[in-house]
DNA sequence: CTAAAACCTGTGAGCAACTCACAGGTCAAG
DNA sequence: CTTGACCTGTGAGTTGCTCACAGGTTTTAG
């Protein structure tokens, strides 16, 4: 297969093939004729699987160390379920934060239905931001 | 104001105060002695509101364009409105995705717990990932 | 047979909002 | 007068692609 070949099998574009091969996550053989690089169906086993672990939150470089590992004949399983849970409490986390944020917005949309727009005078830039309340997870939580 | 005074004052870092004057944010008198930025009560009004407005969800460009309407003297309050909503939006998208991405993630680890770990065979490299379900929305929802 | 279209190659830059590092200049205190 | 803290501008690193470019190859149409 060619790239654009395996990225049509796997759902990707070519560039997404080429730059995973740039990250070492496929090793293509290469055509000697013309320097081509021909990917085996393994290669699309592996792009498969690195498209399918994206969509599960794993980031690049944990998944070359998933494939690395199964490379070496070990089970990578043990560090995929190691990794996945960091990965669902940081997913967590970041709902969290969304939600507060969303909060934060929502309230202050409330707040700003009864102020009026005012113009800036030298003091104020505007009033439905610098007087809007700083929230507390800025210094509770983030740091 | 020297960066380290007005960093302090605004509670960012110096280099934060770098990069907003770098992006046309802070626009600092110059002390024609040493060529050291100089800030004043405007500058750090100004940092101050930038920051309220990122814990908003504002962008840089969008606050830079808000306060250069501020500086022609006419009211930013209508564009802040206006972009304000439409993060909101974006806001909660990004909330559904990430929920039904815990979703997700949280069904493969029921799932898993039942699955062996097993060894690369050369037709699998991790049944964990391999033999979990497409999510749907990759389909129905972002493309 | 040839010319154009479609594909291939590697590389570098762009995105967002910082953060850090570097090399060299300035200034206050001891 | 030296040390240490600060200042200057700039460039690179972060993440996961995506796009662009310049040039080589292969396929297809005329």
């Amino acid at each position: 297969m060619k790239v654009m070949e395996i990225a049509k099998a796997a759902g990707v574009k070519p560039d997404t093939v080429r730059f995973y091969t740039r990250e070492g996550l496929l090793i293509p053989a290469r055509n000697p004729d013309n320097n081509y690089q021909q990917f085996d169906a393994e290669d699309l086993r592996r792009l498969r699987f690195a498209r399918k672990a994206r969509q599960l939150g794993f980031s690049l470089p944990e998944i070359r160390s998933i494939l690395n590992q199964a490379d070496d004949h070990h089970s990578p399983c043990p560090l995929v379920r190691e990794v996945f849970e960091q990965r669902l409490e940081e997913v967590e986390r970041e709902i969290r934060e969304l939600n507060q944020l969303r909060d934060r917005m929502k309230s202050a949309l409330t707040a700003w239905q009864a102020m009026p727009d005012g113009t800036p005078d030298g003091h104020t830039i505007c009033r439905l931001i610098e007087h809007w309340d700083e929230p507390a997870f800025v210094n509770g939580f983030r740091e």
